[in-house]
DNA sequence: CATGCCGGTTTGTGATCACAAACCTGCCTT
DNA sequence: AAGGCAGGTTTGTGATCACAAACCGGCATG
């Protein structure tokens, strides 16, 4: 399948084109666990040689969006059961600093920007679409996120996230909830009120309530 | 300079090699700060082709241990005191974490391997030799955290060392202190006593020191 | 029917080359 | 003397190729 994403990039890189458009479908669980990719194809899919795909490819083994066995064929990971504890247990640390340094600086504007796309989360939701659903639900978080003006913080949450990309598609995949996330509305709560223990507690619960869908 | 630290590898790529050996060097504060690097040059020390070289870092630049300027150029990064500050507070965040959960896993044998690490970083703070003061400081750690069973965890930890190799071997350059870490004896003694607590405010106190070198 | 083997095929690795852009050095102009 | 400009040189990018190892059929053998 060709895909033909690259509109004439002028100054952009083809590797970096590559790099950008798969990381966007790994953290977004466009692609399951497990899924074997090879160089040759990932090529053929952007229409550039082995050799950008092989950097694009690199990249994203050194951040995790990808394992690489020994022989040097890569997939999307498939997380065990401890590394998903794990995972979960950095977002936790990293996502309730971020929010702590955000809460000052989050206005009504941000706010106001919050509420609406945890709107876009519900409906992702009701329509029982992962890729979306993952796709609004990071957004939700990277656009409080960004107020904290922590940017290697933000690029760690990021990383995780990306690790985590396949395993949320699959775990959404098992999930029979239809209601929109409690704790999105608890976060948003607690910027109103300014109150910062509050916030931690709901960027926690949010985070870690995957957990709870492995586990039950 | 040609290093010619390849010995002969059975079985390992080239690319490989050169990542494991440049990573190391990073993170040790091998480098200055804004040390230039060109693929041809790695390339000529390593005695390979440009290509293992430009793979090898692009994983290096996705782990942060180098930036790339617009034009693809690529050097250690010169860190902002902003920058400097989010990185100790994940060290921060991470690392008492990972501490925390070695805890409950520490006997006594890990205990007197640190122990002896400590002494090597003693040494290397009399010898006032940044490379080795930098290796044992990390040996210690990597050493304690280890017990945590928690890889994810320590591969981010390990990440933000890299990024901070450079920085941290200017520093150390700066800082006219000739006696060893006293924090380290707080963490044995935590981990001696079984005293959580203090061991989370030991390696809290450890990690951000740093930043008391940049502000005094 | 299960198991081991053996062929072709696929795949990653590394070298080499052409090319364009960036870089740098020295000179010239003002 | 300071700033800019042109030359050659260095540098990253991407394509292509050769090669060896890994992979995956099916078939033969127990």
């Amino acid at each position: 399948m060709i895909l033909n994403t690259r509109p004439a990039d002028p100054g952009m890189p083809a590797h970096d084109h590559v790099y950008r458009h798969l990381r966007s479908r790994v953290m977004h669980g466009d692609l399951p666990p497990g899924q074997a990719l090879t160089l040759r194809g990932i090529g053929r899919e952007y229409e550039v040689s082995m050799t950008p795909a092989r950097e694009a490819v690199r990249r994203l083994v050194a951040e995790g969006a990808f394992t690489m066995s020994a022989s040097g064929r890569v997939s999307t990971p498939e997380l065990s059961n401890e590394r998903i504890e794990e995972l979960a247990a950095l977002r936790a640390l990293i996502e309730v600093e971020l929010a702590s340094r955000a809460l000052p600086r989050a206005h009504l504007a941000l706010i106001e920007r919050l509420q609406t796309i945890n709107n876009a989360v519900g409906e992702a939701v009701t329509q029982r679409n992962a890729v979306s659903y993952i796709r609004a639900n990071l957004e939700f978080h990277r656009t409080l996120y960004l107020r904290a003006q922590a940017p290697a913080m933000l690029a760690m949450a990021e990383t995780v996230w990306l690790q985590m990309g396949p395993t949320m598609r699959a775990l959404y995949g098992r999930l029979r909830r239809t209601e929109p996330p409690q704790f999105h509305r608890l976060i948003i709560a607690a910027l109103r009120a300014g109150d910062e223990p509050g916030l931690r507690l709901a960027v926690r619960s949010d985070v870690t309530q995957g957990l709870r869908m492995l586990a039950g």
